[in-house]
DNA sequence: CGATCCCGCCAACTG
DNA sequence: CAGTTGGCGGGATCG
């Protein structure tokens, strides 16, 4: 029962709001529900019914969390959860794989493009065993030893995943100097887009498009930061690191200064993505498709509309302020304190309010505002000419 | 409008 | 062959 009070508060704010349900929301709620110590796998299904979303959805999710080492694929429908802890180690690998396959490049003007191959292999898996007989990649069983067998194009598909783009996305941040790359060059790059073969794969708008998926579900990992070229106004990502805390990169040079460090992207209010259809599934005959069990408090639950718009378009959700956490470090609290169980919870019904998440979250959301504004009153234009150019 | 990007059809890949 | 993965791009939303 009370299903249907969804689609009545639905249908009478027909406010579908596609921001409730973008990726990098998911994410976040994933990375909420899973980032946790005593978490080392992680099941498909069991994710795509607790976040309460489409099965789709998490391959999105899943499949550039591998790209960045949160999560390792371990059988069918089952990963294991690597945790934040992953990150670094991925990074390192996928730096060093860079510069192996001279993936580096100057990353000029928009006129000066340049192609990212992609020599035979990906990544290794995790693992590296003293590797001499590093044939154990991914899987076919028992490719022809003999040579190369022509092309190989195994992994056809593999060549335009996600996985593989996210990959790539982030050799360029880990290769470049400039830690910002607009939207444009992203797409350019990733694409290979050709100098002079005229209507080559002309599909760069297709391709953006999975780039602003990447680019979303990193951005709610806060290993990069969705901005604009300072001046042109241009959509450009900045890389925030890990953590915030500028990684392993290597450039320690150049570039002034960027201050890397500025937690922030809409988490949401509730961890499960109610099925508001968009506009359009009105099924005439068919019945609600309410996939999610439900049936927690179904009264005036919810209530996507009140958000509110802070300074840069960061919602928030309506948070429950929780007495206890004054928590101020994010991503596995040093201070073991065991606070709820939330994965029975969540086992039990879908959880609702991450409360503490939230709340710390809040803090955060509050230093980041303050370290703009901090920035922005020293010299709004100022730190700019760097990145591209 | 153009920039974003969700949705879910359906093909490729497993097992 | 059924089930799992996940390209792909139509078209709704956002700004």
């Amino acid at each position: 029962m009370s299903s249907s009070s969804y689609l009545d508060s639905a249908s009478r704010h027909h406010t579908y709001s596609r921001k409730q349900k973008s990726l990098g929301l998911l994410c976040s709620n994933f990375l909420k529900l899973y980032n946790r110590d005593d978490i080392e796998s992680v099941g498909l299904d069991e994710a795509a019914s607790k976040l309460g979303v489409e099965r789709r959805r998490i391959y999105d999710i899943v499949n550039v969390l591998e790209s960045v080492g949160v999560l390792a694929r371990k059988a069918k429908n089952r990963y294991s959860w690597k945790g934040f802890d992953g990150i670094p180690k991925a990074l390192q690998e996928l730096k060093e794989e860079a510069l192996r396959e001279n993936f580096c490049c100057t990353l000029g003007s928009s006129s000066n493009y340049l192609k990212v191959f992609e020599s035979d292999e990906d990544e290794k898996p995790s693992i590296e065993q003293s590797g001499e007989n590093a044939q154990e990649q991914w899987s076919s069983k028992d490719y022809p030893p003999s040579d190369v067998s022509f092309k190989k194009q195994m992994d056809n598909r593999r060549e335009k995943s996600l996985g593989l783009l996210t990959q790539n996305f982030v050799k360029l941040f880990l290769c470049t100097n400039a830690d910002m790359v607009s939207l444009d060059d992203a797409a350019r790059l990733l694409l290979g887009d050709s100098p002079n073969s005229a209507q080559m794969r002309n599909n760069s708008a297709a391709k953006v498009r999975r780039l602003y998926d990447i680019a979303n579900v990193l951005s709610s990992m806060n290993l990069i930061e969705k901005t604009h070229q300072t001046d042109t106004r241009k959509p450009a990502f900045r890389w925030l690191g890990v953590n915030g805390k500028s990684d392993s990169v290597p450039a320690p040079c150049d570039k002034p200064l960027n201050v890397r460090q500025s937690n922030k992207r809409e988490f949401g209010s509730d961890i499960t993505n109610i099925d508001f259809k968009r506009t359009k599934a009105l099924s005439p005959i068919d019945e609600k498709v309410i996939k999610v069990p439900t049936n927690c408090e179904a009264s005036g639950q919810h209530d996507p509309m009140q958000q509110e718009k802070g300074s840069r378009g960061y919602v928030y959700g309506p948070f429950r302020p929780v007495p206890l956490t004054k928590g101020n470090d994010r991503e596995k609290e040093k201070t073991g304190k065991r606070v709820h169980d939330w994965e029975n919870l969540a086992s039990a019904f879908r959880p609702r309010y991450h409360n503490q998440a939230l709340t710390e979250l809040f803090a955060h959301y509050m230093e980041a505002w303050k370290s703009w504004y901090v920035e922005v009153a020293q010299g709004t234009k100022h730190k700019a000419h760097l990145a591209i150019h």
